[in-house]
DNA sequence: TTGTATGCGTTATCAT
DNA sequence: ATGATAACGCATACAA
């Protein structure tokens, strides 16, 4: 700026003055410096301004693993939105780590960023403690941390797999296993609440063998789905806790010589692209990426517009289940139907 | 700062040398300086460190698309790596847009980002101008750039897809529909040209109208297979030219009534974690994601710890065909085989 | 309308 | 070993 001020033998105040377009500079100057700009191919620098002004036009985006199409989905929403509103997305993944993910909080912190949007890995007490140093707008996407209380967009996660899992009992299966999440985090204790609900209201006992867990990982969710077929009386349907562990459930499935949906029904946590193209066409829980992005946005570029009073926002919304054919009716059912057919 | 000083009743550059262990100080006055610290919960301000250092210690990244797994894939191992050097990255993505590539770069640069890694949307003419302003090391990953001359890594794209082709042809099929990138692509240029040679070297003449074009996403792909499939004459195999595209392949095949491989083989490019797990498995043409992005990390690191003499390096990498069940020989094939066994 | 001067939080140079 | 001070590039209050 100093050399486009030179150049244009003026000051640097106004040669400010002229980018921003912050005040009123005769056509004149104005032209004497937009012809220096471009002849020195001046570009204000980002970093002196943002220290000056104390804002960076920089949102931080820390989410659990980059590698989960979920994850992937709202992030590009969020990109999206922030983008259109002029504002740059620094993203972190932290592999599921919450001591990674403190560092990383920290290090967008350290950068100024104007906001923060985390998906947290768990519960995380250090969180809590971190963010109340500062006071730039956090809001929480799919998971609830304690003792965050910020705005938040969540999914309403125990009556989405209390309607997936009862589907699965309407269906005649009394034994079905279930591959959980980590109870460190929101989704996986509200998720496997939706199963034991779903249980208790069909009057069936809850047996602690039929839940396995994960770490919302593909191998994780192979081991515990082996130990769930290889248990002596084997459950007739399984349930997901999300995409990822879907996969290995699969694997494991094929491993052990079975196949779905006609040894065994499967069904779980979000959708996929391909879920309707591919056999078994699996049975899912769809979660509003798109509205679970742009909500997190917006609620993100109130705050930002000076909507910083009012007590936390959470949003809370509905999943969708997405019946197709990796579940089939339990034996006792088809037999029961042949029976009252007259068949056999 | 200036309050840790105040506080601990020295002076900022005393601080700073403790903070930065960048000169002895005194047991006492660290003691002194370090509660202060700790008691007024100073963190150092990035910003104006780098406003000063001239380094921001974050490299840009900007792929196309963060919704393709092949680049999220990328992506997780580049983060892993930089990150573990010290490094924050600050993710971009442009939605395959050209102009919003441009747009980010800059927006990197002006934000002094240290590095840049850009996964080109496609050939970009802006792109060379904005970069050579800078002099920041730039790598390249997945597809080249015309003019950019920088380090890259990027696959034999050519020699996978007419590895992947030839295998096609060797099953017997003589139409074999090609879904292809845009070619204003180095990818998509490269693995079209990939297909033609597996014609040529087979002998088989090319036909326009067995060349569909996508822009590497589903929906466009969608369209480009039922054009494919509704030929008076349809080709009995299908190539995809890269992940994305080939759920669309499938979409069509499924909603006009086909199915896979039955009644048409289908292969495309990039592997999927689950290919091997559902119905059809597909046959598809693996990158080696991780060697991707590490080698891609370690160009960046190497320029940034002072290997910036030495021409570009262009590291290129192999693909794997990976053969599964979605492909079956071409009636012609099946036929002659039962004749020479003595059947029908 | 234009210019001068100050400070944003650091680090680095140079005295002390 | 420690401190005063300049400079990084920019925006702005104030002076002219």
């Amino acid at each position: 700026m100093l050399h486009v001020a030179a150049a244009a033998r003026v000051s640097v105040a106004t040669v400010s003055a002229v980018v921003n377009g912050t005040a009123a500079v005769s056509p004149a100057l104005t032209a004497r410096i937009e012809a220096a700009i471009k002849e020195i191919g001046y570009k204000r620098n980002a970093i002196a301004r943002s220290l000056k002004l104390g804002k960076t036009r920089t949102i931080g985006l820390t989410v659990a693993d980059i590698t989960n199409p979920f994850f992937t989905d709202v992030v590009a929403v969020i990109q999206e939105v922030l983008h259109r509103a002029g504002y740059a997305v620094m993203l972190c993944c932290n592999d599921e780590n919450i001591e990674t993910q403190d560092e990383q909080v920290q290090l967008l912190l350290d950068r100024m960023v104007d906001g923060l949007i985390i998906a947290p890995a768990g519960d995380d007490a250090n969180l809590e403690r971190i963010l109340q140093g500062t006071n730039v707008p956090v809001v929480l996407i799919d998971r609830a941390c304690d003792g965050v209380e910020t705005d938040a967009v969540t999914l309403d996660n125990q009556r989405a797999v209390f309607d997936a899992a009862t589907y699965l009992l309407h269906l005649g299966h009394r034994r079905v296993g279930y591959i959980s999440g980590p109870l460190d985090t929101s989704t996986g204790r509200d998720r496997l609440a939706g199963y034991r609900g779903a249980l208790e209201a069909a009057g069936i006992a809850f047996e602690d063998q039929l839940v396995r867990f994960g770490n919302f990982r593909e191998a994780e969710a192979y081991k515990a789905a082996m130990q769930l077929l290889t248990l002596s009386e084997r459950p007739t349907a399984i349930f997901s806790a999300n995409n990822l562990m879907v996969i290995g459930v699969m694997k494991a499935i094929r491993d052990i010589g079975l196949s779905c949906p006609e040894d065994i029904s499967v069904a779980c946590f979000d959708d996929f692209p391909w879920a309707d193209v591919f056999r078994p066409q699996l049975t899912t829980v769809a979660q509003p990426v798109r509205a679970i992005g742009e909500q997190a946005a917006q609620l993100m570029l109130d705050r930002l517009g000076g909507g910083s009073e009012g007590g936390p926002r959470r949003l809370v919304l509905q999943g969708r289940l997405m019946v197709r054919s990796s579940c089939r009716p339990h034996a006792s059912l088809v037999q029961g139907a042949r029976q009252a057919a007259g068949g056999e």
